[in-house]
RNA sequence: UGGGGUAUAGCCAAGUUGGUAAGGCACCAGAUUUUGAUUCUGGCAUCCGUAGGUUCGAGUCCUGCUACCCCAGCCA
């Protein structure tokens, strides 16, 4: 994991902090938070790194703690692609797993403490009701008739709430603050449900939950927690997160701080859980991991790694206004990170045949060529050459273009770390269609050699069509047609309206023959055409599978003028 | 008719106590190049949502205004 860099308002928070000693020994413990409901995405990756490169930054310690207080959506298969994930990204929990189920007791204890000092009360209020007294954002809410049970009837009714003598629904504990805030969080929230499910971890334990807003504090404070970091929108609930922990004498000596932070916001991507659930569920995308998807499993799948993944949330920086990062600025991120690391190879994917005429109908030659020219760790590999290559079909141009370099009747090319060539005759079929181009090669010419007779413009890129193998390529672009008219409403998603119907290509790939020997995960540069990875999920030895990661840039600009 | 936030280039984003606008992405121009890639060089906010005010001096302080985001789950 690269040294964090940069400055961000936490950090100044932090610095500050640390002036004024306010932490025991100065030791900052931060901590990722997840809900066990769904898979990370790179919003997530945003925070994580956030949350643990603060803790490498201050010297201390970073905490992985699911918050599984709601076992009617959480799972067990959810927390191991978390861990599996965040682990994959770089972020070191060490021996710091924790689950908000293992404070369960302790918070039933807390919540007994609050009843004592008459601080949280019994409310038989129907949800309805509840939803009526509450008022509105405009007008204060009022007291439940319930509100002033004796400490007594409701240590006596939450101890019976805990012991399953009431179904769902019918009781709810509820911190005792003031109807009339204009913060609706202060309102009396409930912080105790009850909830006959199993828990993935607790089982039938228990059958009434700690919500979030009571919860989360009590784990922060529990824990040690110095700076808990969270989006944006839980910042109204800070007031109630500092209530709860100032009235709670545990916490009376240090209490965690809330920073909230802006989420991040990618354009022509939509990361809300619930959107990607339907697309997942609807078939539209291959799973979780789709690599179009922005989850970490996707991205993976997709041949992009941790270090643009840590690269690109360090740039992008962490802020307090909400805004839309610009999906070729993490782009840039994948392509830099691949650059130097990945082999480039030729893989020709819309092939058109040469014929070399002048080159022996029966000769092949094992041309030395390096695997990264940028990167010379990375060795050198034999290639095929022979009487018969294939080039793409846009390298060849009938009559070509203004500025076109590349193959046209007349005209010479280099071919990648072999010969020039020059086009003579275009083959066509009876529908006019090009199949097939005769060429002359110049043995002077050969690559490494040294020849410097005459220059060329173009550089082509090849495949030796008597000694390539087949593959499948996945050829993938955006989900989204455009950054217009999506509806991103978590709860009523609607991304059907904007899906792009071509974001997955499947096509045939010819490739050089050292390609065979790739492994699944495996990354390699195909010359001109983008980074790809081999599929982790459907490829295999006999039947390889290609994912495209991302093209080349290209200024490149065909135009006629 | 409430409360909480945010406004610095096309997009992110620095800007500690007021002293005269970092960096990245994108884009443009030029050089190098056996990937029209990479690399390199140069360009890219007389201006910080807006209108006033304080000051020798304001993105930074004060006042008004505007725009946008979040909040009425027994979700997190």
């Amino acid at each position: 994991m690269s040294e964090p860099t940069g400055t961000n308002f936490i950090n100044n928070i932090i610095d500050e902090d640390i002036r004024n000693n306010i932490y025991q020994n100065n030791k900052v413990l931060t901590r990722f938070p997840p809900e066990p409901n769904g898979y990370l995405h790179i919003g997530h990756a945003k925070s994580i790194l956030l949350n643990y490169n603060t803790s490498l930054r201050y010297n201390g310690k970073f905490n992985l703690r699911f918050d599984d207080t709601n076992p009617v959506k959480e799972d067990e298969e959810y927390v191991q692609s978390i861990k599996e994930d965040i682990k994959w990204l770089g972020a070191d929990w060490e021996d710091r797993l924790f689950f908000a189920s293992n404070y369960f007791d302790k918070m039933f204890l807390y919540a007994l403490e609050l009843i004592k000092k008459d601080l949280a009360y019994v409310d038989d209020l129907s949800p309805d009701e509840i939803r009526q007294y509450r008022g509105t954002l405009f007008s204060p809410g009022k007291n439940s008739p319930y509100r002033n049970r004796s400490i007594e009837e409701n240590l006596e009714l939450f101890t019976r709430m805990k012991d399953g003598k009431f179904i769902d629904g019918s009781k709810v504990l509820r911190a005792k603050i003031d109807m009339s805030s204009p913060n609706i969080n202060m309102r009396d929230p409930i912080i105790y449900r009850i909830l006959h499910t199993h828990h993935h971890n607790t089982g039938d334990t228990w059958c009434i939950y700690p919500m979030y807003d009571y919860a989360h504090p009590i784990e922060d404070g529990i824990e040690g927690i110095t700076h808990s970091i969270c989006t944006l929108e839980f910042e109204d609930h800070r007031p109630f997160y500092n209530w709860l922990l100032e009235n709670l004498d545990d916490f009376k000596i240090q209490r965690p701080k809330q920073i909230e932070f802006a989420k991040l916001q990618l354009s022509r991507t939509i990361i809300g859980k619930r959107f990607i659930k339907t697309l997942v569920d609807k078939g539209i995308v291959d799973g979780w991991d789709d690599p179009r998807l922005m989850t970490i499993s996707g991205m993976r799948r997709r041949g992009i790694t941790p270090e643009a993944i840590q690269n690109f949330c360090d740039e992008i920086g962490v802020a307090r206004s909400n805004s839309i990062v610009d999906i070729a600025m993490f782009e840039h991120f994948v392509r830099d990170d691949l650059k130097l690391k990945t082999p480039r190879l030729m893989a020709i994917l819309d092939p058109i045949k040469i014929v070399i005429t002048n080159y022996p109908e029966d000769k092949i030659e094992w041309l030395d060529m390096h695997n990264n020219q940028d990167n010379e760790s990375l060795g050198i590999r034999k290639i095929p050459f022979g009487r018969e290559i294939y080039i793409e079909k846009e390298d060849f141009m009938e009559v070509p273009i203004k500025k076109y370099f590349r193959l046209f009747p007349g005209n010479e090319v280099r071919l990648m770390g072999a010969y020039f060539i020059k086009c003579n005759e275009v083959i066509k079929n009876a529908n006019g269609e090009i199949i097939q181009l005769n060429c002359t090669y110049d043995p002077e010419t050969k690559s490494g050699s040294g020849f410097t007779g005459r220059k060329v413009k173009g550089t082509l890129h090849w495949v030796c069509a008597q000694n390539c193998i087949e593959s499948e390529i996945r050829l993938y672009d955006y989900l989204l047609n455009d950054n217009n008219d999506i509806d991103d409403d978590e709860d009523n998603p609607d991304p059907l309206n904007n899906i792009n119907p071509d974001s997955l290509k499947v096509i045939k790939g010819y490739l050089e023959p050292e390609l065979a020997n790739a492994n699944s995960g495996d990354k390699f540069q195909f010359v001109r055409n983008g980074y790809f990875v081999v599929d982790s999920k459907d490829s295999t030895k006999n039947n390889l599978v290609f994912n495209l990661t991302l093209n080349l840039k290209s200024s490149w600009k065909p135009s006629n003028s």
